[in-house]
DNA sequence: CGAATATATTTCAAGCATAAAATTTTTATG
DNA sequence: CATAAAAATTTTATGCTTGAAATATATTCG
């Protein structure tokens, strides 16, 4: 195991304390993955029996429920982070369900907005209710008064990159 | 908009407590995912473009890296918390590439034992060391000091079920 | 104007993920 | 022993996800 972070024998005390604490992050890594996996899977079992619906759909209508006037294609994408061609694609099962409409961008043909229908937003409500009530069931292990101090670590990771700067 | 938990003219002091603790949740929740969905997109990248491979397939790797002997596939998907369906594809793909193979069970002509070949455990233990220095970088504006704490909280959650008890 | 370039979106191929049904083999029990 | 029940795995159907290629429309600038 050629491990250039673990403990070697030549290493200095700084890099056996940066090994331990890369071990650390690992573990830790592998905690927040475990607990972020748990709760997503909760989640979409209780859309499915409850909903019949899926997390990405809930997505994107918690997206188009904050814009009353629809967004494009694009800038949905944009917004949850997920690429183009999937969003065609869950846009394309929500417009058949009768969910959301496409509306034509006047003096652009390329594009398209989306927008939930009355319906849409009927069900976003009752399924947001729903939503938040499970969150705060699978998070009330959590102070409340930890929040603030939790989620500024949350975002630190958020603006990392292994590729340069930042 | 129904939501019980919102604050609403009826309700007491305490209701009104615990409606803002629930939009606190929530808002921890969402930043959890966005930190958890970064990593991940950042981890896949690097695979894909370092090691023209993906997170699932290290993941199993990972599992059985841990157990000379192998794994069965239930014991496989189990360990990892995917489906059995799921594991059966993945693993196929990588017997296909050499990194696995499958052995079968002595008194026992339903199930199967995975291993990883001599050239699957090379590869890993190159994946696994960038692996560990990847995760160094994404997590380093967190305090080793605070990963105790933060590592508790965040088993907590992963203990909490939307259904009863806990 | 017209060719090159850029932008918005969809299509495509491959893989991941689940739940449910099907298959094969083992174990239990009448 | 025979048949029912349980267990291990695979198969199937459906949907999510990506990255790359394709399509269509807009914009730029020589």
């Amino acid at each position: 195991m050629s491990d250039k972070l673990a403990a070697q024998p030549g290493m200095t005390g700084t890099d056996i304390k940066d090994a331990a604490a890369s071990k650390a992050r690992l573990r830790l890594w592998l905690k927040l993955l475990k607990a972020t996996k748990h709760v997503e899977a909760e989640l979409r079992e209780n859309f499915r029996t409850g909903f019949d619906t899926t997390l990405p759909r809930f997505d994107v209508m918690a997206a188009l429920y904050r814009v009353e006037q629809g967004l494009k294609m694009s800038e949905l994408s944009s917004v949850l982070r997920v690429s183009n061609g999937n969003v065609t694609g869950i846009v394309d099962r929500l417009v058949e369900d009768g969910i959301l409409v496409r509306i034509p961008v006047d003096n652009d043909r390329r594009a398209t907005t989306v927008r939930l229908t009355k319906a849409g937003r009927e069900q976003f409500e009752a399924m947001a209710s729903s939503h938040e009530a499970w969150i705060d069931t699978l998070l009330d292990g959590i102070d409340v008064s930890e929040v603030q101090h939790l989620s500024e670590q949350l975002e630190c990771i958020a603006r990392k990159s292994t590729k340069g700067e930042d």
